[in-house]
RNA sequence: GGGGAGGUUCCCGAGUGGCCAAAGGGAGCAGACUGUAAAUCUGCCGGCUCAGCCUUCGGAGGUUCGAAUCCUCCCCUCCCCA
């Protein structure tokens, strides 16, 4: 029998960190209803199987749903499969190929491994949309779409934008909202938490539910991290994103490399710390009692703990410290075997771009004259250098890229 | 269906016969400075053993000594009219 913790007291942690829950009453009158017949509320969060790497921006949702979890509710997490095999194209210049079956199932998979470093797997219901929306009749279909307007449609931001800009907008793109809203009908959702730009969509599941005589959710929606460039959402295709399933080291790496001010807004969103305890980090940096760079190491260690594990944490740390302060090797250095044709030397761009340490030997050759090249510690000025056989070489490009050639 | 405007390198965007691997900005990378922070300054930013060559400007052909630029057809996008 699960014991519900009073209305007022959940309220406070579910609106930690939400940009705005629509609406409020209804989620205190849905909150009041669970309490009193003892029955958890149904949470939606549905996710795009496009992709399989999920990064740090999806987690500030996930997050948000271990906290729903805590606290007793079912979480409905939604791989929107349906629209990965239909292929969505918004990103305007490139047609997203459609995803085959196989595709969206490994996708899934490892969604399913990434979130559940999180989620309970037990008190979490993987559901796929194309199992209501795949047997949609067309006429079934069509009564849906008959419930929403075209000029409804166009108040959403990002319509509305490109519309006026007089961008493309393809007709499937309207659909998208309609199925999503739609998935809440067929899920019985109780709250549906979403991303920012999400918001839109989130309301017309609220419209939906309400047009198919059902209870509309509550739609509560989350800020969107930036990335790592601090401008832009964290998202992959800006390549401005930390994935959960990359190594301790880069995770902690590109955690470092990231502003003081994003770090503040990581710590925000990312952390676990106790809102005093973020209170006062502030306060700490800002008197200088605290340095930046100290707290950003521990962010990086808290961040890398909770998806790798505590030693993976320190390590990262120490090897940080070692190569970037102390200036020394990295413990690990991959290497790459040379094929030498035979003969007893190779021109080093071309050895880097094989070793796939530069994108290309010209790149290689870009890097050696920007004095960027060192081989055994060596820097190497002359483009044209050659890198004599004779065991193994180490070789570094810029701060960070280190190979032993062999 | 008719009329008009467009599709340029990762993105935005200039270029309308040779001086164009293509202005400018952004992103990115490297160097200096640092805390692998920000800001700033400098350089690089298609490929190739590179003072040269090769491949790129929606696609396919054509004109020309020479085409991102001109012509033909095709594909795609936007606007106005129906």
């Amino acid at each position: 029998m699960i014991m519900f913790k009073p209305v007022a007291e959940q309220l406070g942690i579910i609106k930690r960190g939400t940009v705005e829950i629509l609406a409020e009453d209804d989620l205190v009158k849905k909150l009041k209803r669970s309490v009193d017949t003892n029955t958890p509320l149904r949470i939606k969060a549905g996710f795009d199987p496009t992709a399989p790497d999920l990064h740090l921006g999806h987690m500030v949702l996930v997050h948000k749903l271990r906290q729903f979890q805590e606290l007793g509710h079912h979480i409905q997490f939604l791989i929107g499969d349906f629209t990965g095999m239909i292929g969505d194209p918004s990103g305007k210049s490139e047609t997203r190929p459609p995803l085959t079956r196989e595709q969206v199932d490994q996708n899934a998979q490892t969604y399913k491994e990434q979130v559940f470093k999180i989620l309970d797997p037990d008190k979490t219901e993987v559901m796929f949309n194309s199992a209501w929306l795949d047997k949609l009749s067309p006429t079934r279909f069509i009564e849906i779409t008959a419930r929403h307007t075209v000029a409804r449609m166009l108040e959403r931001d990002d319509f509305a934008k490109r519309y006026s800009r007089g961008q493309a907008i393809s007709i499937h793109e309207f659909l998208y909202p309609l199925l999503q809203g739609y998935d809440s009908v067929a899920m019985k959702s109780d709250v549906e938490l979403g991303g920012n730009d999400q918001k839109f969509n989130l309301l017309v599941g609220r419209d939906m539910q309400r047009s198919y005589g059902q209870e509309p959710q509550v739609a509560i929606t989350l800020p969107l991290l930036e990335g790592i460039d601090g401008v832009q959402k964290m998202s992959k295709s800006y390549g401005n994103y930390i994935g959960i399933n990359e190594a301790p080291k880069d995770i902690f790496g590109k955690i470092m490399s990231v502003s003081d001010e994003m770090m503040i807004r990581y710590y925000e969103l990312l952390s676990s710390m106790s809102n005093e305890s973020f209170a006062k980090l502030k306060d700490d940096i800002k008197s200088g009692a605290l340095h930046p760079k100290t707290a950003k190491m521990d962010l990086g260690k808290e961040i890398v703990a909770r998806y790798h594990n505590a030693e993976a944490a320190e390590h990262a740390a120490r090897e940080f410290d070692q190569i970037f302060r102390k200036h020394d090797l990295p413990v690990n250095i991959p290497s790459h075997t040379i094929d030498w044709c035979g003969r007893d030397e190779v021109w080093l761009p071309k050895a880097l771009s094989d070793a796939g340490v530069v994108n290309s030997s010209s790149d290689g050759r870009r890097m050696i004259k920007q004095g960027a090249v060192s081989v055994d510690g060596e820097k190497i000025t002359d483009e044209n250098y050659n890198l004599k056989r004779n065991g193994e070489r180490l070789v570094k490009v810029g701060k960070r890229r280190f190979i032993k050639l062999i």
